[in-house]
DNA sequence: CAATTTTGTTTTCTTTGACAACAAACTCAG
DNA sequence: CTGAGTTTGTTGTCAAAGAAAACAAAATTG
């Protein structure tokens, strides 16, 4: 699909590189600093890729000349000297298309260069168990007007980035199992390629991979390289960041945490497994907690146990620091394993955080060892329910932006063939 | 230490590269490649690196200059066309010092390009907790018989790579806190550096994580870069290897799975928290389940414990079922979070292989998703018991290999100032 | 307003790898 | 044994990319 992929050679880290792989590296570094920052001055550009002042200017030509970026003139003074023009990324040079498919809802968003969202729709679904060929109408729907509403000149549209509750096997998009979806198998990426008549690539990856990304990218905390986010959703999946880049493993099954023992007494999983963390901390132990097992289990039962725990209500807080606990216990597990920079709460656990915050870095402390711990911050997750639709946006993204150049190499069509 | 390190600059990745490191690069492909397969024809290396065969001939008279490799007239032939020169490594270029602070021995090893080992020797030590110092001065005095028998001239002395077993922070070669040896907060490679009189860099890691890099490298299985290594010594402990390269973390604590919760109902664990993995899968559960647990735990109680297993004790046997079991049940979740190709066992799981493999394997599938655990293999550690030792030396040696033309920019000292 | 500082611009230079042409060294068919 | 075919090393040339130096421009500062 278009992706620089890591070469599974016969011995790692053997490829050698030639200038052109230089070149394309370093307009990916100015253009990757460029997306996340919003912009920056030449000299600031300089100092950060540590390139010479004319190698700097020669990569802003090109990317100028790409529509990716634009120079404008100086505003600020910031002391003496002669003051840096200011490049900024040019939204409208590159557009993505956006998709979540989540068990509540599903949502579609163009976003363009900067993270700039054109448009974005989100609805909300019963939790019934939609058919992918029903679930891609759905978006296919709702994406046609985003995608008529774009720039019909000067923008090129790079494919489709989704983010899917569930396993997701990344090299062809299917999606392997999705429990809460109720999907097994299911070719994603073809099947929306088919329906939404888009030549251009479709990635698809795992919802909380994606937050993961969202949160390291565009969650403000520049610097912060090791982030694992954990999302509460109806599962509880988790996404990892190492380094600036994202846990995929072998086949892109990394992260899921949430499938991992914790308590060999615990109930079954609906993976089959016994006790798995997801099982203590997930969604139905906090009803079964909060004495509401048999109820539906919504978005709108979640908000009245919020409102029921705003209100002091004893049971409902006593449920909250239980899997408060455990939500912390698992946390003190990602600690010790990765040891990481910052673990941001998505999904449920953003929502009640505030209640659960106690409970759970308090038993995030009695398991992790006292070094890793000491470095790394629990918190509510920066960007909240829009994380994996942002991320799935960065994921299209991001291959646009490692090789800039591409854009001019294909022909200047939107690469939608039919009008929707 | 003269490491490259990955800065945590800003943003992630936003480093411009100019053509010095371009050509740094390719010299560490080739070299990197050599270095792991021993010899390789121009013609391959060619292949291999998608380089030109001009620019091979290039890298290689480098290397060649650097006294870091040979060409040796063609051998064999492989069908028609003019035979390609075989280029090799000469170990004799490079030289390291090893060493391994295991809790039952300690190790030091001198070690050339191509993981060649010029000499080693490992002593046993009583399981009684010896100081640092007294520690160290032992690793000296094994170690000096080593650096004196190595070649005088023409060959480069790297440095000193350490395998610890505790907790390490890699930045300074802080032994943070062992609990087998009994250490807390010691600087061991400042020490080190004092006793052994040396000023090359020493690097210190942690042991887990350098037998994981010595499977990688040196296991023997070209093209698996996803790979645990799991090390069943007194305590439990990983090392990961993610596509290739050695997970870290922030501080360098990443892989301390053996202390991740898998028994809320277990005992307490040496490291404060309750139920770690290690309290269910390791040496003390061991011996517990087999009632030896007032023995003197040293290797000849597990050894005769092996005796018993092959004899067909059935006490002995199902104590190893049952910490097959805990360890196959970690195994699951390893997989789970990592989605690895391969997971190595070390150590005590090496040893007693053949009794828990079967229950290890049973358990872990039970745990696992279907997915991942279908493309993961488990099996017994390459490498045995020199696998942290051999890592040890890897993680000196490819200081070197990354940067192979510093040797030159050196005095041509072998940076022991003393003797010894 | 002059000195200083910082940065953009232009030109030149160096390094690096690619490429083409040629030579060398092998296999293989007859 | 010989010549065609194949593969690779060698050499000289070329293009691309970034660095460096010299100069110009545009700000601050006293």
């Amino acid at each position: 699909m278009g992706r620089v992929e890591n070469s599974s050679s016969r011995v790692a880290q053997s490829r050698g590189v030639a200038t052109d792989e230089l070149r394309r590296h370093n307009l990916e570094s100015v253009l990757t600093y460029l997306h996340l920052t919003g912009s920056a001055s030449r000299s600031e550009l300089t100092s950060i890729t540590t390139l010479n002042r004319s190698t700097i200017a020669d990569l802003v030509a090109e990317l100028t000349m790409l529509g990716l970026v634009e120079e404008t003139p100086v505003t600020t003074s910031t002391g003496p000297g002669r003051p840096s023009p200011i490049v900024a990324v040019r939204p409208e040079g590159v557009a993505v298309l956006a998709v979540e498919i989540a068990v509540d809802s599903v949502a579609v968003a163009t976003v363009g260069l900067g993270g700039h969202m054109y448009n974005n729709v989100r609805v909300a679904r019963p939790r019934v168990q939609f058919s992918p060929e029903a679930t891609i109408e759905n978006i296919a729907k709702l994406a046609g007007p985003l995608l008529d509403s774009l720039p019909a000149q000067g923008t090129y549209f790079a494919g489709v980035g989704v983010a899917a509750a569930g396993v997701v096997r990344r090299s062809d998009g299917l999606v392997v199992v999705s429990p809460n979806l109720g999907w097994e198998d299911v070719p994603l990426a073809k099947k929306l390629a088919k329906t939404l008549d888009i030549e251009r690539p479709i990635s698809v990856a795992n919802e909380a991979d994606l937050a993961a990304v969202a949160e390291h990218r565009r969650g403000g905390r520049p610097g912060i390289n090791h982030l694992i986010y954990v999302s509460g959703e109806v599962g509880l999946g988790t996404g990892v960041i190492l380094d600036g880049e994202p846990l995929l493993g072998l086949a892109g099954y990394a992260g899921e945490a949430g499938h991992t023992l914790v308590n060999p007494e615990g109930r079954k999983c609906r993976c089959g497994a016994i006790g798995c963390w997801e099982t203590e901390a997930g969604e139905a132990a906090l009803l079964r907690h909060a004495g509401l097992e048999a109820a539906y289990t919504g978005t709108d039962v979640l908000e009245s146990i919020y409102e029921r725990a705003r209100a002091g209500d004893p049971v409902v807080l006593e449920a909250i620091a239980e899997i408060g606990r455990w939500l912390g216990v698992g946390i003190g597990n990602l600690i010790n394993t990765f040891n990481p920079e910052l673990i941001a709460l998505g999904g449920m656990y953003h929502r009640f955080f505030e209640f659960l915050e106690g409970p759970a870095k308090e038993a995030a402390r009695r398991r992790a060892l006292a070094a890793p711990f000491a470095m790394a911050v629990i918190t509510k997750s920066a960007l909240g329910k829009d994380a994996p639709l942002i991320g799935a946006a960065e994921l299209m993204l991001s291959d646009v932006i490692a090789n800039p150049a591409s854009i001019s190499e294909v022909a200047d069509s939107r690469g939608i063939t039919s009008d929707h």
